[in-house]
DNA sequence: TTTGAAATGCCACCGGC
DNA sequence: GCCGGTGGCATTTCAAA
């Protein structure tokens, strides 16, 4: 993991993280170096993978989806982990799942519009893929932190 | 919520997903309307507050960040949340933090290096917080699904 | 790694439809 | 809602140090 990040990278990156279409000459007006080098040492950032581009942020809530929730997955058996997550992915509500050690062998995180559609999702949706025994559901009422690891 | 979206606003906005410094004219040279038209339905939809912003995005992996765990935490009273909150902020690990229904009260998402130092941020910090009476841990192995809600 | 300069391309704002 | 035009910037590349 060889990649060394000096006090300007972190200023072209932080800024970058608030706003991510921050034009380079602004960035580098205050850094107070040029243009040119602020562009190489994206580039280089770039190479090294370090930066694995950029994303516009959409608010979920207002397209409805006021309910964040998370869905514990227990399976019948560890063989049957593939198939479900081909499933899962034809679900759009579910936004991210994870192979996890513990109780459950499955964990994702889903969005939802309200507790009637959580609903739906969870009994027709989700609790009919196959391999699927059990779910276990944590509504999140309330979410304080949502950030990137910092550099 | 009366936000409406129509193809070329998905268009739009799917482009930028993917890419969020894709520049206006080359999306308008792709749905075939002027650079203006597509900057005026971005000013639009920033206005209606679905865009969020725009962020540059980090692998922690490249970081040195290998390892991703959830952690549900009982409290000893409901009270102590606020509080526990403002300790959770001043460890940078920890990027995801939710106030949940069932088990924990408090449900967070880190990031660790390794399991030595996902134990030292257990033990040192998270378990030392005040009002922590005992957590859960649950390692992720593997993540096939990370994105956002589709419009 | 940095710089300035140059070519190219983009953005943001009009007035008008 | 969309367009074309425009002036002012931004991006990207290059040779040079």
């Amino acid at each position: 993991m060889g990649v060394k990040i000096d006090g300007i990278d972190k200023i072209i990156i932080n800024r970058l993280i608030e706003d991510a279409r921050t034009p380079i000459l602004s960035i580098a007006r205050e850094v107070g170096i040029s243009g040119a080098a602020i562009h190489q040492r994206l580039r280089k950032l770039e190479v090294s993978k370090l930066i694995a581009g950029s994303q516009l942020m959409l608010d979920p809530k207002v397209l409805g989806y006021t309910t964040t929730a998370f869905v514990g997955i227990f399976l019948e058996s560890a063989s049957m982990y593939a198939s479900a997550i081909k499933r899962l992915k034809n679900i759009p509500e579910v936004v991210e799942s994870h192979y996890t050690t513990g109780n459950w062998a499955i964990f994702i995180k889903i969005l939802c519009k309200n507790n009637t559609d959580l609903m739906h999702l969870l009994n027709h949706d989700i609790q009919r893929i196959k391999g699927v025994a059990r779910t276990e559901t944590f509504i999140s009422l309330d979410q304080q932190i949502n950030r990137q690891i910092k550099v």
